[in-house]
DNA sequence: ATGCCTCAGCTCCTGAGA
């Protein structure tokens, strides 16, 4: 089972390059499954038909200008969840299926804006609710695999300048608890099971030639359950996308996990 | 200096992203 996540940043701009990296993917082993996160999107206009087009399964939340979530998948997509059950929230950050008896969760983590702001109050708050929300899935889907634009660094190797940018948002030690929190619900960064060349990041600014320079963050993550992790077999980062015409900032990331898909 | 890009929308500027 292959499983992405992608900050396409507008999907209205992005859908063709989203159809073109997935079919890019297709032969011997296609992507099972792909979160995207901020299409900016309300429902009413997302392109359904351009993507079962495509031959896949489509579960899409939005909202106009900001947020917005969705699940682009090779087999059909069950038990859809909206957002975090309980947390009252107005904003599209979160959708879950389940896809082949796995628990697929893929979500765009507030961004936090400075850790002075009301907007770091909320995402704290949100935060909370998602780890209750990710503790209590986990009793009835102990497989389960949460993927997305987190908005949060693990630690100084996912930052260009970890010095300079140290407390920052993304950098924050709060953020990062919260993040320890999401682990020690038994939880592995797919990524870091692995030997991964050094300075690997899943964003750059657009400005000041920041990709050409590698100055980025690590903040797209796949974060897979206690009972798969011994089965995930890769987990990579692909840059490819982001030397496209008019990128989105952030690039894919993609794991590989040994499961029996039939 | 609070900008440098990019995107959406109450579109010729602003807010937000990260």
């Amino acid at each position: 089972m292959k499983l992405a996540t992608w900050n396409v940043n507008s999907l209205n701009v992005r859908l063709p390059q989203v159809l073109d990296w997935l079919q890019a993917q297709a032969g011997d082993d296609p992507i099972d499954v792909l979160a995207l996160q901020e299409t900016k999107l309300t429902d009413d206009k997302f392109p359904r038909a351009e993507i079962e087009a495509s031959g896949h399964h489509v579960a899409f939340f939005g909202q106009k200008t900001y947020n917005g979530v969705a699940l682009i998948s090779r087999h059909p997509l069950q038990d859809v969840v909206h957002n975090i059950p309980g947390f009252e929230d107005d904003m599209a950050r979160v959708i879950s299926a389940t896809v082949r008896g796995v628990r697929v969760m893929g979500a765009y983590f507030p961004n936090g804006q400075a850790p002075d702001s009301d907007k770091f109050v909320y995402k704290m708050r949100w935060l909370e609710a998602l780890h209750a929300h990710v503790q209590s899935s986990l009793l009835h889907h102990p497989r389960l695999v949460l993927m997305g634009d987190f908005n949060i660094t693990w630690d100084d190797r996912d930052v260009w300048d970890p010095v300079a940018l140290a407390g920052t948002i993304h950098c924050t030690d709060v953020e990062r608890a919260h993040f320890k929190n999401l682990l020690d619900l038994g939880l592995v960064d797919a990524f870091r099971q692995f030997d991964q060349p050094e300075k690997s990041y899943s964003w750059w600014d657009y400005r000041e030639f920041a990709f050409r320079r590698n100055r980025g963050l690590r903040i797209d993550h796949i974060l897979v359950s206690h009972d798969l992790r011994d089965q995930i077999t890769a987990c990579t980062i692909d840059k490819a996308p982001r030397k496209n015409e008019r990128p989105s900032d952030h690039t894919p990331v993609v794991v590989n996990i040994a499961l029996p898909i039939g």
